[in-house]
DNA sequence: CCCCCGTGAGACAACGTTGTCTAGGTTACT
DNA sequence: AGTAACCTAGACAACGTTGTCTCACGGGGG
């Protein structure tokens, strides 16, 4: 099967020809005698060269054309669709994105990060583990463009592309106080996670700025999974604690509309972060969207110039996010 | 930012020691006398020297530890976690995954595979492309060893990992019939495609069995998207021809639960392939799911075994599917 | 005491490609 | 017609690494 692919050597040979002409062939040169280039593109074509861009990537200066993303899953809707979005800007560049997941393990991050250095890779698209001891920034960065998306890092004058996640809180918090509601609880993941914290920090400021009295009570953090939301939601129920309910992610969300249907009814609800059932739920559930997409694009423009020795201007970006009112923040 | 990295010679220079030393350090070897590997050790630390695995690897015979994937959409679920799938075999076995997006374009297809070829990929591991030119499947079977997946290809001699659609839709449309249905309509996307024909077979071969007499009148299979499926299943509520659906993918699925809101009643629902919102909805929609992640499993397995050498037996592999019922498969 | 063998370090070539430079040929201008 | 300018083909070295080979050294047996 794999005897030894054929090299430039064999093609030349083949074509009787000079290796650098068939090098200058390969890499699309225009000033090539017709002869010679018919000849040469007989040959390829006879033994099935194929460019060996490894090789053509050693000699320094001569860059590989790849891009490496580090995400923790790629099985996450969030993050397949954010490596879509980088994949996508990249392959019009044409270069080809690596993505790796490391499951929020900080030591597999920091052995795909390195192997991705070791690939020679042109630029460094991460998502910070949960639990930063950010080092790796500083070491990467060093060597290689480095992004840092949906996360921030502690190390300054690396590029971070952030969602407004504070603000969309806000937004989401203060629609369901326009709707009349005085008791929002928010329900949410730990708050190790940066983005929790942001989101506390919006509804908060909502809170206290109307004047409703932020209270403890009504603030969850422990809901890890949809049914921990779930369970805390029941019971807010159940004690008619709350009058609306701000679900910090979609896990939450999903957590509220099933302890809505085991209650037998339910109370004004905005989640964070759009989902594929949201819109086919009854209510259809309202959400604070991120534009994805967007911060793929953003991300892989910025890797892209700094690779290509462009000065890039960002330094953090905040993208904003957008509220999709689809019904369930009525009363 | 990067001058130039430093090689192993620097590190062999500050360390005053030989440079195919270094080497066998960088490559574990473990007779080094212990000073020099210290030595040698700390010069890597202050270099902050990274090896160079694309000029490792144009050695001859030796692996570049690459294997490719090519998929339709990395955003779609489906395609996302069967790279994640792929991508924990193959991080398990020292392997890095490069997963490219193709759009069901053929051209991009075939340049995605050159390019990874290019890039001396050890595997390769494609889900062929809608209108399959057949072509690419030849060329990159002499170089690499070549895993086809989800879909088969006509050229033979090549693994191929497959799902039992018919058997799926056997089991779906039998429950559908157990449950009583005499008139069980078929709703999916064109017939273009290799599952959409093998699960309107599987549905055919109970219909027929039975003697149900298999209509035409009922079989729909121009549901792109779920607004189409949705207006298909309105239809046939209105004129109440169907007394069961099977819908043959996930959006005609979504399409008929939209259609049942819509007319206020509903019909007894089987789809295929699970989704995230299956299980949220009510009824809970029963679907036929597929083992993704064992079909990333065995594609990367089989493909793996063929990189290192191995005489794989796989030729073709069709995986069970599994009848998921949470409800709506009653009347 | 000498010789042989085992072990580990380094010199050297090779991997497949591209940058540089030179030779040779053609064209255009004087 | 002669010369200068230009352009293309190919020889050669270099890229960063690893495989092979040789050499030096140290220890053990004759």
């Amino acid at each position: 099967m794999q005897a030894r692919p054929p090299t430039m050597n064999d093609v030349a040979a083949a074509a009787s020809v000079g290796l650098k002409t068939v090098s200058r062939f390969v890499n699309g040169a225009t000033n090539i005698n017709p002869v010679l280039a018919a000849r040469i593109g007989l040959a390829i074509e006879a033994l099935d060269y194929r460019h060996n861009l490894a090789a053509a990537s050693i000699r320094p200066g001569r860059s590989s054309k790849l891009i490496g993303l580090v995400i923790s899953d790629l099985a996450n809707p969030y993050y397949s669709s954010l490596a879509r979005s980088i994949e996508r800007v990249c392959s019009e560049h044409g270069y080809l994105l690596m993505s790796m997941s490391c499951d929020e393990d900080t030591a597999r991050h920091q052995l795909l990060i390195d192997r991705l250095i070791a690939q020679r890779v042109d630029g460094l698209i991460v998502v910070p583990p949960r639990d930063d001891p950010n080092a790796w920034a500083d070491a990467a960065r060093r060597r290689i463009p480095l992004v840092v998306v949906d996360r921030p890092v502690t190390a300054p004058g690396i590029h971070t592309i952030l969602a407004d996640n504070a603000g969309g809180a806000e937004a989401a918090t203060a629609e369901l106080v326009r709707q009349g509601a005085a008791r929002v609880a928010f329900i949410g993941d730990s708050l190790k996670l940066y983005t929790m914290r942001e989101r506390l920090a919006g509804y908060r400021r909502i809170i206290e700025h109307d004047d409703l009295g932020f209270s403890a009570g009504l603030t969850f953090t422990g809901a890890h999974t949809a049914d921990q939301a779930s369970d805390i939601v029941l019971s807010l129920l159940e004690k008619n604690r709350a009058d609306a309910i701000f679900a910090a992610n979609n896990r939450s969300a999903i957590g509220a509309v099933r302890a809505f249907a085991r209650a037998g009814h339910r109370l004004p609800l905005i989640g964070f972060d759009d989902f594929e059932a949201a819109p086919l739920l009854s209510p259809a559930v309202s959400v604070v969207a991120q534009d994805v997409t967007q911060m793929g694009r953003v991300a892989a423009e910025t890797v892209l110039a700094a690779a290509q020795g462009l000065a890039p201007l960002v330094e953090t970006r905040v993208l904003p996010t957008r509220l999709v009112l689809r019904g369930s923040e009525a009363r």
